[in-house]
DNA sequence: TTCTCCGCCTATGGGGCCTT
DNA sequence: AAGGCCCCATAGGCGGAGAA
């Protein structure tokens, strides 16, 4: 069922545009699907790029020959009317209090190119992006499959939230949303849980409600399954994953790609030392991560992760469920 | 009564496939 | 390539039944 991803890499989204930028797409997984792809464009190529139709159908999974072109027109044209509220950022050496930014600014095809058309994203938005640190990983690869917006949602949520540690500990990765919180992923305004989730999970009910179908599909397309109920005490959806091959062994509560950095980042940041030697201590501390024997490591990736640009949401969510074996 | 849950229903998305 | 027709899947509203 996992398929390879060679051909179409992987890009690097924004969390502020994964979050629910699209506010209302009525059943369209096309926006965000566009979204993913024009970042990718502007990650290799900038803010300014012209695309070959054929090649943005393809990226889309959408039919080779034209007919879907006029959704197209309509999801750029949503692109543009979408627009965010950003505070507080650099732009050519100005401060910004304030802008109203949509993702695109402009896209034109001219009738003697008929078969290319220009994107131009907004320059501003760009500088805003650049800034923050917070990444989601999209595969594009999956991202042209997916046929429903649950799916591709869920999915970004997924990839957002997969390797936080979690009080539930080694090896289950997981995540708590209010109804609310998944009215603002979805787009949606539901006002029952159960107009969006169904208990029936997932072969009994014929009619299918979006997480459900969503789940179902993420199965599908990338063999992986989340895990979903509603805990009626707390009030939240609870999506739950297996995540146990981040960690290097069952001591370790530190994900293994984030072990360098982070020892580099405790070296730098903690120890004063001559800078001969900082080799040396950085494989000291990459060791003590390792057993999980370094005093305060909770504390010091928090910070450690503050400072890489995570949102205040993500650091809650391991400052408040540290893994159990964490001893504060 | 109000809330929860589920199945039914309808408009529409969107691919398959045929013909030109 | 492009249009037409077919047909299945989907989003989300609605109402009924049962629970709280």
């Amino acid at each position: 069922m996992k398929e390879k991803l060679k051909k179409y890499p992987i890009v690097k989204k924004h969390n502020s545009l994964t979050d629910g930028y699209i506010k209302k797409t009525d059943k369209e997984v096309l926006p965000d699907k566009m979204i993913n792809v024009l970042y990718h464009f502007y990650e290799i190529k900038g803010e300014k790029f012209t695309l070959k139709l054929p090649e943005l159908r393809a990226y889309l999974g959408l039919d080779r020959n034209g007919r879907n072109d006029d959704r197209i027109y309509k999801v750029l044209q949503k692109l543009k009317e979408n627009v965010l509220f950003l505070r507080d950022f650099n732009y050519k050496g100005r401060e910004v209090k304030m802008a109203i930014v949509s993702f695109l600014n402009e896209a034109t095809i001219y009738k003697d190119k008929e078969n290319e058309i220009e994107i131009e994203i907004s320059s501003k938005m760009i500088e805003f992006l650049k800034q923050k640190t917070g990444y989601t990983p999209i595969e594009l690869e999956y991202n042209k499959r997916f046929k429903t917006k649950f799916g591709l949602k869920l999915y970004e949520m997924y990839k957002r939230y997969y390797d936080l540690p979690n009080k539930e500990g080694f090896g289950y990765g997981k995540v708590e949303k209010t109804l609310e919180q998944i009215n603002a992923m979805f787009g949606t305004n539901y006002k029952h849980t159960a107009d969006i989730f169904n208990k029936k999970y997932p072969h009994e009910s014929k009619t299918a409600k979006g997480i459900n179908r969503g789940i179902e599909e993420i199965k599908n397309i990338t063999g992986i399954y989340i895990h979903c109920f509603y805990d009626k005490e707390k009030k939240k959806f609870v999506f739950g994953w297996d995540n146990s091959n981040i960690y290097p062994n069952e001591e370790c509560v530190i994900p293994k790609k984030s072990i360098k950095k982070f020892a580099n980042w405790y070296v730098l940041n903690r120890v004063k030392s001559d800078k001969e030697n900082l080799p040396t201590y950085v494989k000291e501390i990459e060791k003590k991560i390792k057993n999980n024997t370094l005093n305060g490591i909770h504390k010091f990736y928090m910070e450690f992760l503050k400072a890489m640009g995570k949102d205040k949401e993500e650091i809650a969510n391991c400052w408040n469920k540290y893994i159990k074996k964490w001893k504060c």
